[in-house]
DNA sequence: ATACATCAAACGTCTGATGTTTATGTTTTT
DNA sequence: AAAAACATAAACATCAGACGTTTGATGTAT
């Protein structure tokens, strides 16, 4: 994962040995989470290294959640270390004024990919689930006086079992990831409509019906996003 | 410099500090990506850490894209931005664990929206790029006798090609982490057949061949992985 | 104006030492 | 015997100083 493109441009650094190296160890020893990682001098002396670039590596992979550094006690293959990344993440994303545009391609291609598994995959049981999950988003929705928060959250909490019924754990998190991302920006309220188109066309089993209607949501939500965010504040 | 006094202890590590103070130096300085940080020695100064400890920090920041340290030159804000937020995730999935059929999902997603990018978004002079790229690798198919490393590395770089010229960075560093998961088991000659298909649809613009070609390069891949861990040996 | 040599600044790494925390085994007390 | 207090070693946290390597800029000769 070092840098993207090297043709040949320099030697890799220490620090992204070490990187790399514990990268292996954890692939090709299968180690488990809870597992112990040498102690510094060790690995330093086994690399070839320093300690302080043993550190330093350490450190990338500890703010990666790959590596849970106890002091006084040792290294060890962290077990659940994904909510530690989402605050940096969450950060950057700040910083770095994100681009939304980006994002929402993200966020369409899992979210076309979902379907599609869901679609394919999942029980009726599973379905059964999601629809008991939308008749509650419509109540939220006809509700008067109507609570925006608690549409949002149904909302969220929807596309969550979405996630969860794909029968394929890693597109599960990585869509939870980015559900969690968008969710401080989400309205419930102007993606309703397509929103239940795309329940629909899942219920009924159409791939095609349902990845259209995922993709007019994105498009809304995209659209409706470039115009809260382009109203030239000064200063 | 023994501290006498020390009723509670450092409750936050000297590097976590470092990294808490360069975020909020980020947004009160309103620094915009580009900007030069001070060196490491200033920095330790200001903030009363060794050096060490500061690098510690950047390697931090910079493993999350915020900065970007260029040797011999200084540390500056990163203009890659949010292109990096998924690999903390993806190497996640990566070390707890995950099944092959899972991970072939993911290729074939990703590899689906970025042949829809390419073909999207892409200009006439990067597809000509790859178009080039594609003529080497039947240079390399058909050369005598056949170096297959030498066409497993055109492969890789065909599909890097394919990540950079998506328009959407995001995609493309998540993209060129899922190629190298699956480098060091690629076979480009099995898929060489589907992958000139792919190729040939992308050139054309064609985006439902591409994808339809997408699916069977993973499938086939598949099929043949499944056969390759399956001996018939029911143990 | 271009090409090359030089130099200072900045990051990369190393060595070695000291401080702090934690886990663990041992001793003492109850 | 069980529990609490203590002592110790191992491991991470940090510091200090030094030297190496790369880069960008400057100046000079062509």
């Amino acid at each position: 994962m070092s840098d993207m493109f090297r043709i040949d441009s320099q030697r890799k650094s220490a620090v992204d040995t070490v990187v790399d190296k514990v990268k292996s160890l954890l692939i090709e020893k299968q180690l488990k989470p809870g597992d112990l990682i040498p102690p510094e001098p060790v690995l330093a002396e086994q690399l070839g290294v320093s300690r302080g670039s043993i550190r330093e590596a350490m450190k990338i992979l500890s703010s990666f959640g790959i590596v849970e550094i106890r002091r006084g006690d040792g290294t060890y293959i962290s077990n659940a270390g994904n909510q530690k990344i989402f605050d940096p993440l969450l950060f950057n994303i700040l910083v770095s004024g994100a681009d939304f545009r980006e994002l929402i391609e993200v966020r369409a291609m899992m979210e076309k990919e979902v379907v599609r598994l869901i679609i394919s995959n999942a029980s009726d049981e599973e379905l059964a689930g999601l629809d008991q999950c939308m008749d509650e988003f419509d109540l939220a929705e006809k509700q008067i006086p109507h609570n925006r928060e608690v549409a949002d959250k149904i909302d969220l909490k929807y596309h969550r079992l979405m996630g969860d019924i794909t029968h394929n754990r890693i597109i599960t998190s990585m869509y939870n990831f980015v559900i969690d991302l968008f969710a401080p920006t989400i309205n419930s309220d102007l993606g309703y409509k397509e929103h239940k188109k795309m329940h629909l066309a899942i219920m009924a089993r159409d791939i095609p019906g349902a990845v259209t209607a995922v993709e007019d949501h994105n498009n809304a939500w995209k659209k409706n996003k470039d115009e809260s965010l382009h109203p030239e504040t000064p200063s």
